[in-house]
DNA sequence: ATACGCCCCTGGTGGC
DNA sequence: TGCCACCAGGGGCGTA
């Protein structure tokens, strides 16, 4: 899916359409998500005014006036499409939710394998969701730090490419930007995490601040489905360093006799890629 | 508490 | 061209 930096790009999107408009219309094409659409949802979202966004982890929650928020998460292939007034659009496939503000503007829905998830939440206790209450900390706010990496890490016999796939650890990163924040601090993916030496930890936290706000600005990652609301592509795919590079030359030590190039390797099911001579 | 396998679902790609 | 295995940006659940 969609990580931290793709779900952001994506929420920039709809505030910047949908921020001060009324939803004049919703219709629920099927509401059999990841987790069932709320019945009520379309009561509830019909007639309201959209007041506010925020992004937490991979979620983006969009506040209403009238005191509830729809929280959206766009699982491995979900997408907001938006579509300007008149511009006559047939509606994408795997369309599951469409809602329609009073200017005409449209918002789809769109998931292919139906990994995401679309729900109500009471604004005034968002962070409560059962979705939400157990996230680690924001990795580009102040109160991720090295010390509370370290901390959380602690005992951890994991390797540390599975434990940054945990969201409870950091919120928002996924199998693109942990390795990607694993190549720049130099660590093997397969290090288990509670044996990382603070300096280590330390180039980790700044690697994935890094990655992140790199990957921002350029508007997210485009494979497959991912586009932004409008249409447009993300292209920090072609900063990638070492995601889906297995065989080709590590860009740190190109003809080093050491470096076999990116390798690959399967953990906990899901592919890493990694340079075995930079990464330790 | 932690760690791992399995499962949810659809589509694209590459091999035979 | 057809069929099939494998892979994909996520994460919840049950089991050791």
């Amino acid at each position: 899916m969609p990580e931290l930096p793709e779900v952001e790009t994506v929420m920039r999107g709809m505030a910047g359409r949908l921020l001060g408009q009324v939803i004049a219309h919703a219709a629920l094409r099927r509401a059999d998500l990841r987790r069932a659409v709320p019945p009520d949802f379309v009561r509830v979202v019909t007639g309201a005014r959209v007041i506010g966004f925020r992004r937490r982890g991979k979620y983006i929650l969009m506040r209403l006036a009238g005191g509830q928020s729809v929280l959206w998460h766009l699982g491995m292939s979900g997408r907001i499409v938006l579509t300007p007034p008149g511009a006559n659009a047939p509606e994408p496939a795997h369309c599951h939710l469409v809602l329609m503000t009073g200017t005409g503007v449209r918002v789809g829905f769109v998931d292919p394998r139906r990994f995401g998830l679309v729900d109500l939440v009471a604004s005034a206790a968002e962070d409560a969701h059962p979705r939400l209450s157990g996230l680690g900390p924001e990795p580009l706010e102040d109160g991720f730090t090295g010390a509370l990496l370290a901390a959380t890490l602690s005992g951890r016999r994991s390797p540390i490419k599975t434990a940054l796939l945990d969201q409870r650890v950091v919120a928002g990163l996924g199998n693109i930007y942990v390795a990607e924040s694993l190549f720049r601090a130099r660590l093997h993916p397969a290090r288990p995490a509670g044996a990382i030496p603070r300096a280590g930890i330390a180039r980790l936290v700044a690697a994935i601040r890094e990655t992140l706000g790199e990957a921002i600005a350029a508007g997210g990652s485009s494979l497959r489905d991912y586009v932004q609301p409008e249409g447009e592509l993300g292209y920090f795919q072609h900063a990638w360093r070492v995601y889906g590079r297995a065989g080709a030359p590590c860009p740190d030590c190109p003809g080093a006799p050491a470096c076999a190039g990116v390798l690959r390797l399967v953990q906990a099911g899901r592919s890493s890629f990694y340079c075995p001579r930079k990464q330790r």
